[in-house]
DNA sequence: ATGACCAATAATATTGGA
């Protein structure tokens, strides 16, 4: 089974890009972000005739997040505890039956928290990332394959970026997101491509502006986090960059995860 | 060459992104 995050950066500007991606890599869970749309503006049409069921959690204009999937979810379930007031279309779950029993896997937008010395942003997202690792927490006690797959706005190692001078006070590599993506990992989850992969650089996002696709300034922020069940059954990963050089592109690329079941 | 992004919005500038 092929397990798939893209932060698609507005699905109604970029379906085309969807259609061919799905048609090419045939992932069989796709955890897309940002569809910058409400559930009842999403494409569905055109991926439901590719053969996927679509379970959206959008708001109008920013964020949003959905999982594709060539089977039918159990169950979806859509926000992340912890806050009931919290608006913010950044996080949902949905559970499938596979052989030998249930997996869960969650699309998720941590949000970006910059500029870090806003009085809302920065904490915003520390407290974000406090809620996702109480729900983590919930969910590895269940001891069942786990996938919270999607841009974390988090890069987790200075060699994860072009240049960590550059990103040093920035809210995606400040000792303190990282520290919060770390106890992440200390639950006992393990980062998929890392586990798999050495390669450095390994980039998943291209800024849009001065040239960084073409200059390779690039960041590793969209990450596939498992449960000890899931990363059991880990086969290889694949950070799809060709996809960064199509015609119109997503500032961030898919990211996959292969399994043996 | 001294250059310069993109999506969405009751929108011809502004906001948010990273």
């Amino acid at each position: 089974m092929k397990i798939a995050t893209w932060n698609i950066n507005g699905v109604r500007a970029r379906i085309e890009n969807l259609v061919a991606w799905l048609k090419q890599s045939s992932p069989d869970i796709v955890c897309l972000q940002e569809i910058k749309c409400q559930d009842d503006a999403f494409p569905r049409l055109e991926i439901e005739a590719l053969g996927y069921h679509v379970e959206t959690h959008g708001q109008k204009s920013f964020n949003g997040v959905a999982i594709l999937s060539k089977l039918k979810p159990d169950a979806v379930n859509r926000g992340l505890p912890g806050d009931e007031a919290d608006e913010q279309a950044r996080f949902m779950e949905a559970v499938f039956s596979v052989e030998p029993g249930k997996i869960r896997v969650c699309s998720i937008y941590l949000p970006n928290g910059n500029p870090a010395d806003d009085p809302v942003k920065y904490p915003y997202k520390l407290a974000w990332m406090a809620r996702l690792e109480a729900f983590a927490r919930d969910r590895l006690a269940l001891e069942e394959p786990l996938v919270l797959a999607g841009d974390y706005n988090v890069i987790p190692e200075p060699h994860d970026c072009w240049d960590p001078t550059v990103w040093a006070k920035d809210a995606l590599f400040l000792p303190q997101t990282r520290q919060a993506f770390r106890r992440l990992e200390n639950l006992g989850l393990t980062d998929a491509v890392r586990a798999t992969a050495d390669d450095v650089p390994l980039y998943t996002f291209w800024d849009y502006q001065a040239g960084s696709w073409q200059k390779n300034w690039g960041i590793r922020i969209d990450h596939l986090l498992l449960s000890p069940e899931a990363a059991d059954r880990l086969t290889g990963t694949a950070v799809e960059k060709d996809v960064r050089g199509w015609e119109k592109p997503s500032d961030h690329v898919p990211v996959a995860g292969y399994f043996n079941f």
